[in-house]
DNA sequence: CGACCCCTTGAGGCTTCTCAAAATCCGTGG
DNA sequence: CCACGGATTTTGAGAAGCCTCAAGGGGTCG
């Protein structure tokens, strides 16, 4: 799996890494024109706390399927998502994987103190991130309490966000499972302003599986189901209509 | 289930509430007395702004299985334990329950920057617990950094430990979840300098289950696998020696 | 001493997993 | 434009793990 280039750029300067493997752009004037501004971490801040942050940040570019960090290892940097489609996930030794959530434009990455990550994350589709430095992120975010008070609001949704998803794993079946999930999925859809009817999964059935703690066959087999019961209708294996989503949120179990 | 009744005192007076079913104590000088403030919430503040909390304050002492809020009540009050283990959990509209959780002395129940609770808590054993009204102690954490740091990582802390759980749920089979439970009880007793053989568990086995995403059956029948391979003892169903914990390292996946 | 609650054990069933193969999609190249 | 190969999705059959239902054991408290 194709990791990042480390970074030995100063940031807001013009820079094209000439290293063969690098995704590493930065470009003047690039937070300006930023489409999901508005969602980020970005937005709770003043002009001259942008700034702080400004000088700190180097654009990425990814591919579908790269890591952008792995479990355990030195969190160097933390990151926002500006586009794309992101995957967080732990492994047991043997290999079994768990998704621990996804992550769109405007989603932050790397909540934890710690030193090191605690979950891997990988793209699932083309990707762009800001990324920072995390020890200057973290003297930024002490000396700008807007800042900090967001971070706080940013892990207590997530935690919020990851006790739906442990009672999910703990007490729901296959298909309630999945009515959850193409639930949660439209919602976030509908806050991004995207398309909803049909909606884009930018995974795949594997992934919903590992995200969900089935395998790929059983979630195949629920979409057919669902499709047998009339909740939804496929345009392809991506592109899924909620046709009754009223009776999703039924099967979705509470 | 009792309910706690609403608190209409100022704080830091002596209170003695004469509503029949209300257990709400407050006493001055109990903060120095606190034996576990090294590990909440408090140990993060100077004098000054310690005071801005122990101005509002409240000493609570609840029996086993009280309901301390209920998920989707109004987060009137969040709280600091002082003594005793709380269970947070989540329901599904026919009743199946999943615990989230469990909290112990030093640990801050209700993290979430929202209205209302996203999941209810309730106490295992006999508690005490620290209770300030949640909007005043918003703003205190607003104008204490020191605080509004502290509640990060507190936020950060307990959403690693809930992808951890996510892992375990999603991925792990009955008897690798239990290794890995008792595995984090020892841990917990550990850091509160609890006696660890034998390990006391304050839950039942019913909790036990609630929390691994099992039922009882499957817990209990475990418990008895891990003592036919040696992997612990049971003086009393409560009180569990582990006999072999590089075998439980083993048999917990990872 | 008895009642009750919790824990444990047993038997059978059901959901989900595993293994296998067919169907579909998609990019590539002829 | 069509044929091909690989990957992904879907479907099928059988096995396994966990759940459900049921009953027995052990401790505690009135």
């Amino acid at each position: 799996m194709p990791r990042l280039e480390p970074a030995s750029s100063p940031a807001t300067e013009i820079k094209i890494q000439p290293a063969p493997h690098s995704h590493l752009q930065a470009r003047t004037g690039v937070c300006e024109a930023c489409t999901v501004r508005g969602l980020t971490i970005c937005s709770s801040l003043g002009p001259t706390d942008h700034d702080k942050l400004a000088g700190l940040v180097q654009h990425l570019h990814l591919e579908p399927h790269q890591a952008i960090f792995q479990e355990d290892e030195a969190a160097d940097y933390v990151y926002t998502i500006t586009s794309g489609c992101v995957a967080m996930s732990k492994s047991l030794a043997d290999g079994r994987r768990q998704i621990t959530g996804f992550m769109g434009p405007g989603d932050f990455l790397g909540l934890a103190v710690e030193e090191a990550h605690h979950y891997s994350a990988e793209t699932l589709t083309p990707t762009r991130l800001c990324r920072y430095p995390r020890k200057r992120f973290r003297s930024v975010m002490q000396s700008v309490p807007a800042l900090e008070q967001r971070m706080y609001a940013l892990a207590a949704d997530e935690l919020a966000l990851a006790q739906e998803q442990i009672l999910l794993l703990g007490r729901k079946t296959a298909l309630e499972r999945l009515a959850t999930f193409l639930l949660m999925m439209r919602r976030r859809a509908e806050q991004r302003g995207l398309p909803t009817n049909p909606l884009r999964l930018a995974m795949a059935r594997n992934e919903v599986a590992d995200y969900l703690g089935l395998t790929v066959e059983t979630v195949s087999r629920g979409f057919s189901k669902l499709r047998a019961m009339g909740a939804i209708t496929l345009d392809s294996a991506e592109l899924v209509r909620l046709a009754k989503p009223a009776l999703l949120e039924e099967l979705s179990g509470a």
